[in-house]
DNA sequence: ATGGTTGTGGAACAA
């Protein structure tokens, strides 16, 4: 045997899939954005949040001509809505239902056999609810919403079926101290109240989720994911909040690669609030 | 527990 017969011992080249979270606040309004960030990242596959859009409206002609054919979504009127595109055929579209509602806030799918070294892993994609402005349960319905919707989250995780999986959305919830601009400033906002960061990261620790921006980036550093429209300068002031989240189940730890916040996204003409977050597992 | 802005839908409400 000569010395190159078998430069590749590992067999073929692995497979780098890469899952971007957005919330698009408005898959209507925005799709040129979606495409034009679809043609600029080009992920595998794309979580959106907030579609605000009904079924019967979702803009699939738009996506016609982009590769990105295979969607699964739920959406209702005026609110809530999740969507997944995908390069790769999708199977199993489920839809959980959280606190008794009719709400569009969880659609999963499952790779199919077409994506090679990532079938079989299933994708959960996640609109956690804001809860308003007044972080008491007892003064503020939307409030006990979140944690209660957080609570179920917790049940579910406990006893998810096992198998690679990735969990992806607006979690609404900055668990980390530097996954905010000022941690003492933010302690009574909503989105980093200690009830709130303790639950998710309870429910994320006892499903064993791994954190893959935390893994890859852990603190002090800052993340942000999102900026308020209400900073007249948000770049500059850049009073942001770690929103969005990608985790993975443990069996995908070591695959883990990159965690990106493209920023960029932000700051293009009628954006999100959200800027898309992608994350990258070699397989 | 302020106000600031944006989206849906065409007033109020959600974020």
């Amino acid at each position: 045997m000569t010395p190159f017969a078998d430069a590749n011992p590992t067999g073929p080249d692995p497979l780098r899939l890469t899952v971007t979270t957005w919330n698009i606040n408005s898959v209507r309004l925005r799709i040129d954005s979606v495409l034009r960030f679809l043609d600029a990242a080009k992920p595998d596959v794309l979580c959106l949040q907030e579609t605000k859009c009904p079924d019967d409206a979702f803009p699939l002609k738009a996506l016609r001509g982009s590769g990105y054919e295979n969607v699964f979504f739920a959406g209702q009127k005026g609110y809530n809505g999740v969507a997944i595109l995908s390069r790769f055929p999708l199977l199993t579209r489920c839809v959980m239902p959280f606190c008794e509602r009719q709400d569009a806030r969880h659609i999963s799918a499952v790779l199919g056999p077409e994506a090679g070294a990532a079938a079989g892993i299933a994708l959960h994609d996640f609109y956690v609810p804001a809860g308003g402005d007044i972080p008491d349960r007892a003064l503020n319905p939307k409030f006990a919403h979140k944690l209660d919707f957080l609570q179920e989250l917790r049940a579910w995780g406990g006893k998810r079926v096992a198998g690679p999986a990735i969990l992806v959305g607006d979690l609404n919830v900055a668990p980390l101290e530097h996954d905010v601009w000022s941690h003492k400033q933010l302690l009574d906002v909503v989105s980093h109240t200690p009830i709130e960061t303790e639950a998710l990261e309870t429910l994320r620790g006892e499903a064993d989720w791994i954190d893959t921006a935390r893994l890859l980036t852990p603190e002090p550093e800052k993340i942000y994911t999102w900026w308020s429209y209400r900073s007249p300068d948000w770049q500059a002031a850049n009073k942001g909040r770690r929103l969005d989240h990608a985790w993975v189940s443990p069996d995908l730890k070591d695959t883990v690669r990159k965690m990106e916040v493209f920023r960029e996204a932000r700051g293009w003409e009628r954006p999100s609030d959200h800027a898309p977050v992608t994350l990258t597992l070699e397989l």
